[in-house]
Order: structure tokens, then sequence, then C-alpha cells
DNA sequence: TTTATTTATCGAAGTTCTTAAATAAATCTA
DNA sequence: TAGATTTATTTAAGAACTTCGATAAATAAA
């Protein structure tokens, strides 16, 4: 994984509410629609739709759509190559 | 480690400038001048130092100082701290 | 086909982040 | 002590981010 890929997750990561959409993802064991959120979180429905899209964007998760739901995966393997340039860094 | 944390890790991960602090304290072996940051990124020196700070407040880097330099270190247990999180993000 | 539900997009307001010039503070050297 | 070097702080401008209301688009249900 290079830099700039990097700092895009790292940015993805950024943010308090998609730490929670993350933890709610994996909570709901492998996938999770996305109106099942807008009860979770206390954000209007456009912010939340916001910030899966920079996570759909950074690749730390994937998604397909089910009739007008939409369901929403964590992207395990690009976690690892994450946690590998973050390994990488230390000395 | 909690959200919060991570948050702020991530936040410091989450640009170019600082990634590439991050790479030149390792390529350094385990310590690294500021003054010598200066010359490698093309960044003012207020600019440069803004970024340190941020580092330091986000505890990934550590620093001492010398005469009127300041050393940097990596903080290899922080980051270990934040790989555990990511892990556990994992499903 | 009409209505309801789910998700996406647009636009705007407020906040936070990045950057650099100016300058201060600390310490070294002559 | 005077001047040079290194780092920190202040201030301000511009860019990027977060949030939400309004609204559009897509699909399901009645």
């Amino acid at each position: 994984m290079d830099a700039k890929k990097a700092e895009k997750i790292s940015k993805a990561l950024a943010d308090p509410n998609r730490l929670t959409i993350l933890k709610e993802i994996k909570k709901s064991r492998q996938c999770l629609y996305c109106v099942d959120l807008n009860k979770t979180i206390d954000l209007a429905q456009p912010s939340i739709a916001h910030h899966l899209k920079l996570l759909l964007e950074s690749e730390l998760v994937t998604s397909d759509k089910e009739g007008r739901n939409v369901r929403y995966y964590l992207n395990n393997k690009l976690m690892d190559e994450y946690i590998r340039f973050i390994e990488a860094l230390k000395i």
C-alpha cells in the first residue's frame, strides 16, 4: 500500500461517526443495512450517507444493493494491508 | 485503546506530510533532529513545527531536547495498540 | 398507478485543518 | 555580550470537512 492510499484510509478512520459505523457493521455480523444505521447513529440521513460514501471511497467497506436497501460489508483484506503499512512505519 | 484515541491517531496519520515525517524518523534509525526535516520536506519551518506538534499530541512520536535541537522518536508501542484497534474492527 | 420507503445528491452554513509570514524564545558560538 | 541557529507561537488566509434541509431517484407496497 502506498502512502496516498494509507492517507485516504486514515482520513476515513479519522471521524467518530465513521468509526461507529464500522463498529456497527462488525456488530451486525458480516453486513448491515443502511436503514439500520439511521436508527443507531444520531445524525441526519444525508450525513450518514455522506460518511458511508467516504468509507466506500476509501474501500474500507464494500456494498451491494438488495432492492431499495444497501448492504455494507467490511473489507478485512484492506484493513490487513493498512495494518501492514503501519507495521512498516515502526522501527 | 478507545475510539477517541484511535480517532486522534487516525487524524495524525491523515496527512501526506506527517506520513513523510514518520518515514523520515524511521529512516533516520531511532531518532531525528527537527532541523533535518526542514531540508527534506518542502514546507516552511512553522508548518513542520505544527505537524510535529500534532504527531506529539497524538503520541505517535516522542521527543527530547538536546541543546537547541529536538530529537524525535517513533512510539512503536502506541502503533501496536493502534494496530490492535484496527484488528478489532475486523470481522 | 399512487403512495411509502430507502438511498443519493445539492447547496449552504459553520467548523476545522493546512500553510506561511512575522516574530518570539531558547541556546549555541565567536 | 553580540550574533547565529534552532524551535515555538501568533495570526491570518484559503482549503477541506461536517452537518443538515430540501429534494431527487429508485424501488417496494398498496
